[in-house]
DNA sequence: GCAAAAGTGTTATCCCTACACCCATGA
DNA sequence: TCATGGGTGTAGGGATAACACTTTTGC
């Protein structure tokens, strides 16, 4: 038993955890296995511990469930309605994180949860208040392609101009003009060849490209 | 007393408040009156109540120290370091707010503490890690500038453009073209001119504008 | 040789920037 | 009448948007 003079909320981090397969935007949602929202799809997420930092949470939490590390991860808002959770005041610092395509492992689910990659078109009902947080971190992410090259953290470490593209295109849901896309792309100068280049199927191989700053998200005009 | 089966922390919100007053952006601060930090200048901030939203906590301090209220505030980020407060866990949501220059009122400190009102250039030590906050918080408001009708927030009802571009002037710390400024800030169809006008000393009387929406910030592209 | 994606330039339009003088008023 | 801030237009340059064909490969 904890005891306080004044009352304390629980504060727990949600993670919204984003990324690219299939030609779709996804997110990872764990099914609920106990009360409240029994069996319901909720984000991942949990109480943060008192000798560890809200990212160190947020970061332990999408690491559980994804089995990656040292991925791209930002603060989104602070979620902390009276009545959010039905038990006692949660509030929850909820974070988005953007997973590369190659770096996705189907999970073993941890703890006897099921694990699910949900396209953005087929969520499920969501449990407390996470489908507002999904909307937001949905809203952060498109607002922030125009701005910075956040959409790099989708990327591999090498990839094409054409695969580049079509993230900008997933994300944002309009088509780009292929010669406008590469000159304003190149012009970022945020990323180079890397000399080598990728044979696909029947048609002409790809040049190969890295991001300048593999894990930094550089602020572009 | 209080009991929970596990620890929780505290959590405060802080709210970082500008004004803009001779000419200089400014923000109050509060001189502390019990430790830590004893004597020294820190944000306006309290504990969350239980049944108080967060905003509602934030508006709450807001208001008891400057006695205004429905001015703009938003949320700004979730500090959350293990040791940020050496008495215990303390997670604060920080806000910021957006006080019109005519609605400061010098205002009895209600605490028994000393409140001013100091610019940004000339901050004393604050308490905490709230240096690091007033900085965030000085970051959003200049790149807010950029893409929102932020600025209006700080406007009385009525304005001249001269007073305007003055605010984005001030904020920004460059000067503007006069006839670039009123061509752009027309173009936004996002202020019209009340019909009336204010005679201010020996020139010619400056027309009045009022904000189009004045209680919602609009994205401007 | 054919299907499929990779790669590549030019032109028109719009927006942003730079810049200087007259106007209305109070003293 | 003079000092003070209010008010107004145009022209050039840079960025953006539209648009179609050739190249390289696997089968």
């Amino acid at each position: 038993m904890y005891q306080y003079e004044y009352p304390h909320p629980a504060v727990t981090t949600d993670v919204v955890i984003f990324t690219i397969r299939d030609r779709q935007l996804k997110l990872l949602l764990i099914k609920r296995g106990g009360e409240p929202y029994k069996g319901q799809w909720a984000l991942p997420g949990g109480f943060v511990q008192l000798d560890e930092d809200l990212e160190a949470g947020a970061r332990r939490e999408l690491e559980e469930e994804t089995g990656v590390a040292g991925v791209y991860l930002e603060q989104l808002y602070t979620f902390g309605a009276v009545n959010r959770d039905p038990r006692e005041r949660v509030i929850t610092v909820a974070y988005y994180a953007l997973i590369p395509s190659d770096k996705i492992v189907l999970q073993a689910a941890t703890d006897a949860e099921a694990v699910g990659w949900f396209g953005m078109d087929e969520l499920p009902e969501l449990a407390f208040d996470h489908q507002k947080i999904v909307d937001m971190a949905h809203e952060r992410l498109v607002a922030k392609l125009d701005y910075s090259t956040l959409a790099f953290q989708f990327m591999p470490a090498e990839f094409t101009l054409s695969e580049l593209q079509a993230v900008y295109e997933i994300i944002l849901r309009q088509d780009m003009d292929k010669r406008n896309f590469r000159k304003w792309i190149l012009a970022l100068e945020q990323i180079e060849e890397t000399g080598n280049e990728r044979c696909d199927g029947p048609h002409r191989p790809a040049k190969l490209y890295r991001a300048l700053h593999r894990n930094k998200v550089e602020i572009i005009k």
